[in-house]
DNA sequence: TAAAGACTTAACCGATCGGTACAGAAAAGG
DNA sequence: CCTTTTCTGTACCGATCGGTTAAGTCTTTA
């Protein structure tokens, strides 16, 4: 009973950065298997399910990211308005201050996106009402419009500095969302 | 010297629809073909250089309508507040009040973006610009940043909109936006 | 009405697509 | 060691891809 320590896991970045480059129905098998280093055989074998199972696992591993790092905080900190800026933190970090796409975003714009309707459509909301949650423990009036205003700023700001290509633009925009909140957070601390 | 008055201009809209639902890749020549009853034939007739200069058309077109009803109105209006409050009717009417995605935002996240990168950048540069000046005669301060910010939200409005199939994200969001501008353009008068 | 250009149809091209089959190499367990 | 399982390389499948070609049919102009 051969067991290898899953490599099944050291490949979803990769994919994920694939599927990033190339959106899913462009991210042929040919480019898979060229980044990845493995053959058609080998990538059936982690994946049987072929291109759609790797999409399904590397949208989960990025809930499962999103979950640990940025939703549970938001949940269960102390502070809200110390989670919030924590959460701008960890989100500039993981979209490399506008280097790089979101994936989910990026797929509920394409064709692909019935195929993981229900996966993109759970990102956002879990991601929305865990916010709410802390803008709401933070005093803040309307937190779930507060919130969605502030998601629709991030997925924008990865559009636009995609679309220009120019990352500070990101920068600048969550620079600009930082003040925001503070002040509305913690009006006498600035 | 038969001449049809030109049909080309006709097959943008039902193209820009096509595009917008597949994506560039995905937009196969078969469904082009469904979807405008016309054979390859036909579709090279108008378009020689296939599929690329169908895109680079619909992306002209949207300039062009976009330069008409949006920008120019922006530049040249004399009421600044009243042309930005202008600009948000015809931004929710254009995107059918968030049903509609914005292909040259979905062309910006995929994979073609490297072939039509000139024309998404100006899209969003001559926006930005526009909008700019207009805040600018309006007396806001930071018009740039602040400009930047609308497109963010409209953009991120969008795919947030379709990523979670409820078109009511993006006109909540059009409607805090345009109470936020209202505040800030004239704040006595609300 | 007849020539000329605008448009269409349909067969065809090589390349690539996602996916499968299967034999063999590599590694782990006994 | 040998068996068992995991993993990989390669050849192959039918379908579809974007694009081309050539022979035709319309439609307009002269």
């Amino acid at each position: 009973m051969a067991r290898r320590i899953s490599e099944r896991a050291d490949l979803l970045p990769v994919l994920g950065e694939i599927f990033r480059d190339h959106g899913f129905e462009a991210a042929s098998l040919s480019v898979i298997g060229a980044r990845t280093g493995l053959g058609k055989g080998s990538l059936y074998h982690f994946f049987p399910g072929g291109k759609e199972e790797m999409a399904k696992a590397v949208l989960d591993e990025i809930d499962r990211w999103f979950e640990n790092e940025v939703f549970r905080p938001l949940r269960e900190g102390g502070n809200a308005a110390a989670d919030i800026e924590a959460m701008l933190v960890a989100v500039d970090g993981y979209f490399r201050s506008g280097h790089r796409i979101c994936l989910v975003g990026a797929l509920a714009l394409a064709d692909s996106r019935e195929r993981f309707a229900a996966q993109i459509a759970g990102y956002f909301a879990a991601w929305q009402e865990a916010l709410a949650g802390a803008l709401a423990r933070a005093g803040r009036a309307d937190p779930d419009g507060l919130a969605e205003e502030v998601l629709a700023l991030i997925q924008g700001g990865l559009v636009l500095a995609r679309a220009r290509d120019e990352a500070d633009i990101f920068t600048r925009l969550l620079a600009r969302l930082l003040a925001r909140l503070r002040l509305k957070l913690r009006p006498a601390s600035h």
